[in-house]
DNA sequence: ACCCAGGGGCAAG
DNA sequence: CTTGCCCATGGG
């Protein structure tokens, strides 16, 4: 297969892909195999470039969000010594542009799982579910339709639990109509969370990573259980909701970058800001 | 064996 | 407004 070269200062193929914003792609020989929507690819990090399969150029500098302008972004970040220390740690990492119903369902079955578990269900979904592709062993992240009409008992088969249930009805939602994701990117991020949290199963916390990862909110902060141990270290108090508007004012526009950094260097240092 | 994980929803205080 | 509890599963 022939590869093709893509300038990418400033990107870390492998510390994006295991910040825990995306679950399919798989290590194999000297690089990664995914999927961009249901076209595969190879991507191979070298220096300062990629090397991508043939033709998927563009398509890949989208998706990895290699235009985000890192100076500008790491210009905003706060400056205190844990953020520092983050930034230090995990450069490199973008908050890349994913589909939307794909985010969403994952983010769905992601309630109170670890990043490998929520891997392994990414992957029984697919093999039960999805498309194959053509030319790789990969499959598409089943449609909204396809979950819609799985049984709970076969969701439960692929590791959901009490997820099962929720994700069938969220497919319904989106398969049906009620919730039509195209039209949220439209709409003000407040909106468009509101709008997310009346699907079933999903709360402020899922909505907040889909608005981040699939609909370029990039102030929009999810606040999980690593996140809400750090901010509250930074002395933030209360529930979820003012956790996140506690991130906006302090860290500014460009949140949810920060929120991004400070997540991944908290579980991989397993350390936690001083005071 | 025991603990916890990129939560949500609902009841009870 | 807050806290407590349940949901199900797998990896450390």
């Amino acid at each position: 297969m022939t590869l093709c070269a893509v300038e990418a200062a400033e990107f870390d193929l492998r510390r994006t892909l295991e910040s825990g914003q995306v679950f399919h792609w798989v290590e194999r020989g000297d690089g990664f195999d995914g999927l961009i929507g249901s076209r595969p690819v190879h991507v191979r990090q070298e220096d300062g470039r990629l090397f991508v399969t043939a033709g998927m150029e563009d398509a890949v500098t989208h998706y990895f969000a290699l235009d985000h302008p890192m100076d500008e972004i790491f210009g905003t970040f706060p400056h205190d010594s844990y953020t520092r220390e983050a930034v230090a740690s995990c450069r490199g990492i973008r908050i890349i542009r994913q589909p939307k119903w794909e985010c969403l369902a994952t983010f769905l079955t992601s309630a109170m799982k670890q990043v490998s578990h929520i891997r392994s269900m990414s992957r029984a979904l697919r093999m039960r579910f999805g498309e194959a592709v053509e030319g790789t062993d990969l499959r598409a992240y089943p449609t909204a339709a396809a979950l819609a009409t799985a049984t709970e008992a076969q969701l439960r088969g692929c590791g959901l639990g009490f997820r099962a249930p929720n994700l069938k009805a969220t497919a319904e939602w989106i398969a049906d109509g009620r919730v039509d994701l195209e039209a949220l990117s439209e709409m003000e991020t407040e909106a468009a969370l509101v709008e997310l949290c009346r699907l079933p199963g999903v709360g402020r916390k899922i909505a907040n990573c889909v608005l981040l990862f699939a609909y370029e909110r990039l102030d929009a902060v999810p606040v999980d259980v690593w996140i809400g141990r750090v901010l509250r270290a930074m002395r933030a108090t209360g529930p979820v909701a003012e956790l996140e508007s506690y991130s906006r004012a302090r860290f500014g526009p460009y949140a949810g970058y920060v929120q991004q950094y400070l997540f991944h260097h908290a579980r991989v240092s397993k350390t936690l800001p001083k005071a």
